[in-house]
DNA sequence: AATGAATGAGTCTTCATTCAT
DNA sequence: TATGAATGAAGACTCATTCAT
């Protein structure tokens, strides 16, 4: 029995998303290196110690954070490829959509704009696993937009991706450090403008 | 008098470069988590107390270390803004240009794709600003592509700034975390196929 | 009435004795120190808060372990006074009988020899309260002895209980810590006249 | 050249010997497990951080300990040896130097009998290799005896050792736990009549 | 200018014990 | 009785910076 309305998962467990959610914030606040464990704690409002039922160490929940946090760009980014016919449009719904990820969320823009990077190679290591899932969902639009012909034939998959990531993240970071003054979701059509025209036939 | 033979300005004294390149190797090498002052000074064969003789503090190295070797790039870029006459050029003159410094020093390139970027906020901020003159450059560029009528009229500038830039260094930072065992350089043309067909004419 | 074929004594309890026996084990698989109460807990098969139904605390846990196992020497011992006539005799068979407790419990040996010397000063303080009893028969062996002629008439009783004791425990550690390779039990002998020349008569 | 009447040894700087005797006081009137690195620095009159000059972690601070106070029981023992000619004087020595050691060092007393015995099996496993030179001299006091044939030929040397040191050590402790309330020289002869007459000729 | 010994603030993690169920 | 999730106190160690020489 897969599916049962009640579960013995660590992660189904309220405290489990409380302290997550309390990391994102203390760490949007403090900043990545100012984000004690003891602040994560009194912030979700347990015990120091309970986090340890709930995480390995530190390390453990600042990967649970990203992974909890990616997911939401990742079923973001399926739903549109299921939704939408034309490769072209699921990338402008991708920039779109991620741009609005980071736009309801301010916490969480600054986490995984700045203060994440500031973790160490191995953690970043693990990050970037968890990015993986993304970025191959990029490459399936890519694979698609080429297939109906939409996209050049000759473009490089793996350095396409790099430049749509690149651009969507570089933009993503000058908004939080701009301190997010201006309308994100309203840059998508000229970021999408100029993607598009770098990889679109004729 | 700005040309002496001799200088009394700290940066010109042979000790200051000599911490500089340490503080380069002992990053890369070490990770920026591990480069302690104490590492630093060993490398460059001078005290611990020598060091605060030519830096006011940790950070003041580190961002003395961004300062220096950014130098490069601008310069390199500066060259080519003169020696070229077409925007486009430029563009592709300067993503080659910066894939060449990083290929050609591989310490640089594990410290400023990787390691820097572990430096707190405020390290960040400070590094922003200097590479603001890199940025002012290629703003340049793009103004004068947009003038000659080689770039379409209605980009945002700013944008389309972030666009490449957010491209080369995500292309630039893939390159270094695959451990450098490609050839970068070779990826200039298609980069710059991709960035310029987003902006140009026609 | 003293004998009632049930009893509401804990010691008499099934969990009490399952409890004291998986404390064993666990301190001599994991040591003293890694001997956590949800470990015994776990191999005694009850959940942690039952431990404390049973138990004031750890130190209890431990000082029972002591006293129940120390209880196998003394019994040991005094069934030798019973049956033994001559204190030589009775000397022979105690050290013998020590070894012979210790060879057939691996478990108990490492805990009794190593571990539990690991224990605070109050801990030893009580394990030693524990201990007098089986001293008090050893002293009682070395009175008999005087008495019916076989030892020297000059003895000091406390310091030959110390010396007699010393030599066993010592001989016991030394094979403990030798990872109990060679037959302890086969010393008996040796150890017996050693021992024995330095009181008796004659 | 060996012998210089300065030294870079860090065991020869002031602050190491400091360091190992404030460790003794600590140790002993608060415990082994009371023995914070903050305590011995602060009896040491040291910064914490120094006390990382000079050991390389807590358990070196402990070891070290017992390593310089064990050298005075070796070279007491190695003056006895050049200095006696019969191997039964040698023994007797050996017991009353032994017990004036401790006697006149009440700290170290409590801290190698009592204290330093709680610590866990690594640390004793290098606590016995230092404690194997001391053995080893008496190693050779039993084999002169037996070569001068002051000793029955066929005892067996190891278990005569642990016969000699498992007493002189029951003796110590018992002295230590019973507050040091009595003169333990004072023992020598008598400890040292019956440990004799257990393995002398005749 | 140069040295390098000394400083001391700051934090993650464990685990015995409790108590609501 | 029995459970086990939650608690929270406590301590070794690092390293940027100073300052007497």
């Amino acid at each position: 029995m897969l599916n049962r309305w009640w579960s013995k998962l660590k992660k189904d467990k309220p405290k489990y998303r409380q302290i997550i959610d309390a990391a994102v914030i203390v760490i949007a606040d403090n900043g990545y290196h100012q984000a004690q464990v003891s602040k994560i704690a009194k912030q979700a409002g347990v015990a120091d110690g309970t986090i340890y039922l709930y995480f390995k160490n530190k390390e453990d929940i600042l990967i649970s954070v990203f992974q909890e946090k990616m997911s939401v760009f990742v079923e973001n980014l399926q739903k549109i490829l299921k939704e939408s016919t034309q490769a072209s449009e699921m990338l402008y719904r991708m920039i779109e959509g991620h741009f609005k990820v980071l736009s309801e969320d301010h916490h969480l823009a600054i986490v995984t704009q700045l203060e994440l990077r500031q973790s160490n190679k191995d953690l970043r290591l693990k990050i970037n696993a968890i990015l993986k899932e993304y970025l191959d969902l990029l490459d399936e639009i890519l694979k698609k937009g080429i297939q109906d012909g939409e996209f050049v034939e000759d473009i490089d998959i793996r350095l396409t991706r790099q430049v749509i990531f690149g651009t969507i993240d570089e933009v993503s970071t000058t908004w939080v450090m701009k301190e997010q003054k201006y309308d994100l979701v309203a840059m998508a059509p000229s970021v999408h403008q100029i993607l598009l025209k770098g990889i679109q036939r004729g």
